[in-house]
DNA sequence: CGCGACCGTACTAATACGGTCGCGGTGCGTTAGT
C-alpha cells in the first residue's frame, strides 16, 4: 500500500503539475491524506504546502474544500490552479465577491465534477444553507490553509475560526489537513483540538534557516532606532520589509525613509482595497524596494528574493516573528532579520491583548441558552450583544462545558452544564488562562530580544526544536556570547514536569543557566536551573502525558 | 499600558510644568446608495 500510494502520488504530481520530484515531507503528508487520515502539516513558506492537498485531491473521488482566510489569497490560489488549464484542477470560489448566480454556477460545476476545488472562508460556512450545499457535494477532503489563524484570530478577531471543528462535522467529516508555516506546540495542540482531528499525523520540517542572519538590538531612544535602521538599509540589498506596530507609523516611516533617499511605500489594513492590491502587486514585481507595513502585510507574499526583514517593533509572539522573518531569503541566498525594539513596545502589545469579557454578559448569554436551541444570530438578538461578542463568549462557555453545539450548528445548554453564574465565573477563569498564555508569548519574545545567547537556539527552543550547537548565523554567535548548551539538563527535553502553583508543563529547552517550560495553565516561563534544583521546584511527572 | 497632543496654569515675556484624554492590529460579511 505504502509504495503504491507513493507511486500514484508521484505520477499525479508529474501528470498534473509537471513536478518530477516530491520532497519526503510532502510525500509523507500526501500519503496520509490518500489513506484517509488527518494531518497537521507545518512547512515553511515556499515549502510546497499547497501541493500537499492538491496532488491527493486529484486522486480522490469528490471535491476538495479549501478553507482559506483572505479573499485576495483565495483569488491567487484559484488563479494558479486554473492557469494550468487542466480539468482535473479546476477551482472555483464562493464568497461575498461572487454574485448569487455565480455562486450557483460554482456549485453546479462542483456537483457535476467539472470543478475539483472549492475555496471558501469559515464565515461562509456558518450559514446553515451554505453548509448544507457544500455538504451535499460530499467533499473528499477539507484543507485548512493558514491554520494558525485558528489560534491567532479565532479568539477575538474572527470567531468563526473557532467553530471550524463543528463546521467540518457539518460537512460530513471528511479527512482534514491543516497547513501552516509556523506553529509552536500549544498552537499545534489548539489546531488539532479545535478541528476535532483524529490521531492526526504531524508532518514537521526543521525550522532553522542557515542563510538568515538574525540580529536583535535594544534601542534606548527612537532616534537611535532610526539610525540603526538606516545602517541596515545602507548595507543591505533590496527589496525588504519594515514591520511597524501601527498604521500611522507605517505611513510616517515610509515617508521619512523616502525623504532620506530610501524609496519606501506603506501598507496597512486601513488603506483602500484597490491601493492595497496595487502596492502588493508592485512589491511582488520589484517596483517597491522597501515596504513599511503592519502585520496586515504577510500572508500571500510568495517572493523568493526578499533580502531583509526589519522590525521597528516588538512582535506579539515568537510565532508571528518567525512567520515574518521566514519570508526573507527564500531563494537560499543570504538575507537578514533585524529586530529593533524598545521597552515601550511592550505596552502596545498589552493593549492588543485586550480586556477581559464582562461577567454580566457571560451570564446573560449562558442564561439565554436556557430558552431552547438558538442560532448565534438569535442569541445576539436575545441578549442585545454584538455578533462578535456573542461568538467569543460562546466559545469560552463551550470550553467550560456550558454550551453544546448541535448537528446544524444550533446552540443549546450542554448536559450537566454549570448554572449561568458558575458558568460565567469559569468562563472568566478560562479567559484569564488564555490571556496569561498570550502574555507569556510576548514575554518570550522579549526574552528572545534581550538574550545574550544564541538567537536561534532561543527561538527554536520555543517551537520545541533544540539546536545542539549555536546556530552560527546570529549576532550573538558572531559576537561570541553564544555558548554551547549542556547536552541535557536535569530534566529531559520535552518531559512533563509539575510545579506547585503553575501546574503541569513541558520542558522546552535550556539556555545558559536558565530553562524554559511551557505550562498548560500559565503559558511559557523561564526559570533558573540552579534555583529549580536547589528548591526542588519541579517534579518530573512519571506518567508523562 | 504608555505615548503624545493639548490645555491650563504659573507667573512674568518665552518657556516650563502638570494633568487629561484619545489612541493603538489583523478581515470576513452585509448593506445602502451611485
Amino acid at each position: 500500500m505504502f509504495l503504491l500510494r507513493s507511486l500514484r502520488l508521484r505520477r499525479a504530481a508529474r501528470r498534473h503539475f509537471g513536478w518530477q520530484k516530491l520532497r519526503p515531507t510532502q510525500l509523507r503528508a500526501m500519503r496520509t491524506l490518500l489513506a484517509g487520515r488527518d494531518a497537521l502539516v507545518v512547512l515553511p513558506t515556499g515549502g510546497g504546502k499547497s501541493a500537499v492537498y492538491q496532488v491527493p485531491a486529484t486522486l480522490l473521488r469528490g471535491p476538495t474544500v479549501v478553507i482559506s482566510p483572505l479573499l485576495a489569497l483565495q483569488q491567487d490560489q484559484v488563479g494558479n490552479l486554473n492557469d494550468r488549464d487542466d480539468p482535473a484542477l479546476r477551482a472555483v470560489r464562493i464568497s461575498s465577491a461572487e454574485s448569487p448566480s455565480k455562486q450557483a454556477a460554482a456549485l453546479a460545476e462542483l456537483r457535476s465534477g467539472a470543478a475539483k476545488f472549492l475555496f471558501i472562508t469559515p464565515e461562509q460556512l456558518t450559514s446553515p444553507e451554505r453548509l448544507a450545499e457544500v455538504r451535499a457535494l460530499r467533499p473528499a477532503l477539507v484543507a485548512i490553509d493558514e491554520a494558525h489563524c485558528i489560534s491567532s484570530w479565532g479568539h477575538d478577531f474572527r470567531p468563526d475560526y473557532l467553530t471550524l471543528g463543528h463546521l467540518i462535522r457539518g460537512l460530513g467529516r471528511p479527512p482534514v489537513v491543516a497547513l501552516t508555516a509556523t506553529a509552536s506546540p500549544p498552537v499545534r495542540e489548539e489546531i488539532t483540538a479545535r478541528l476535532g482531528m483524529r490521531k492526526p499525523r504531524l508532518v514537521l520540517s526543521g525550522l532553522d534557516r542557515p542563510n538568515l542572519l538574525v540580529a536583535a538590538m535594544h534601542c534606548p531612544s527612537e532616534d537611535y532606532r532610526w539610525r540603526r535602521l538606516l545602517t541596515l538599509l545602507k548595507e543591505a540589498d533590496r527589496p525588504g520589509i519594515v514591520y511597524v506596530p501601527t498604521r500611522r507609523a507605517a505611513e510616517e516611516l515610509a515617508e521619512r525613509l523616502s525623504d532620506a533617499g530610501f524609496p519606501a511605500q506603506a501598507y496597512h489594513g486601513g488603506m483602500a482595497a484597490g491601493l492595497r492590491h496595487r502596492r502588493h502587486e508592485d512589491f511582488l514585481a520589484d517596483r517597491v524596494p522597501i515596504m513599511v507595513a503592519t502585520s496586515a502585510f504577510g500572508m500571500g507574499i510568495d517572493k523568493p528574493n526578499l533580502r531583509w526583514v526589519a522590525h521597528v517593533a516588538l512582535p506579539d509572539s515568537p510565532d508571528s516573528y518567525l512567520q515574518e522573518i521566514g519570508r526573507a531569503g527564500r531563494d537560499g541566498e543570504p538575507a537578514r532579520a533585524l529586530l529593533l525594539y524598545r521597552a515601550e513596545d511592550v505596552a502596545l502589545q498589552r493593549f492588543f491583548h485586550g480586556g477581559a469579557p464582562e461577567p454580566d454578559e457571560l451570564r446573560t448569554v449562558a442564561a439565554a441558552l436556557h430558552n431552547g436551541p438558538l442560532t448565534r444570530t438569535a442569541l445576539a438578538k436575545a441578549t442585545g450583544l454584538g455578533q462578535r461578542k456573542v461568538a467569543s463568549h460562546i466559545s469560552l462557555l463551550e470550553q467550560v462545558g456550558a454550551v453544546a453545539t448541535g448537528p446544524r450548528g444550533e446552540l443549546t445548554v450542554a448536559p450537566y452544564a454549570p448554572l449561568p453564574d458558575q458558568a460565567a465565573r469559569e468562563a472568566l477563569a478560562e479567559y484569564a488562562r488564555y490571556q496569561a498564555g498570550q502574555r507569556s508569548r510576548t514575554d518570550m519574545m522579549r526574552r528572545f530580544a534581550e538574550s545574550r545567547g544564541c538567537r536561534m537556539q532561543s527561538l527554536l527552543g520555543y517551537f520545541g526544536e533544540q539546536l545542539s550547537r549555536p546556530c552560527g548565523h546570529c549576532d550573538n554567535c558572531h559576537g561570541g556570547t553564544s555558548e554551547v548548551l549542556p547536552d541535557d539538563g536535569p530534566y529531559p527535553l520535552h518531559s512533563t514536569v509539575r510545579h506547585a502553583t503553575w501546574g503541569s508543563g513541558m520542558v522546552l529547552g535550556y539556555e545558559k543557566d536558565r530553562m524554559t517550560v511551557l505550562f498548560d495553565d500559565v503559558g511559557y516561563k523561564t526559570l533558573s536551573v540552579a534555583v529549580v534544583q536547589a528548591q526542588g521546584l519541579l517534579a518530573l511527572d512519571a506518567n508523562g502525558r
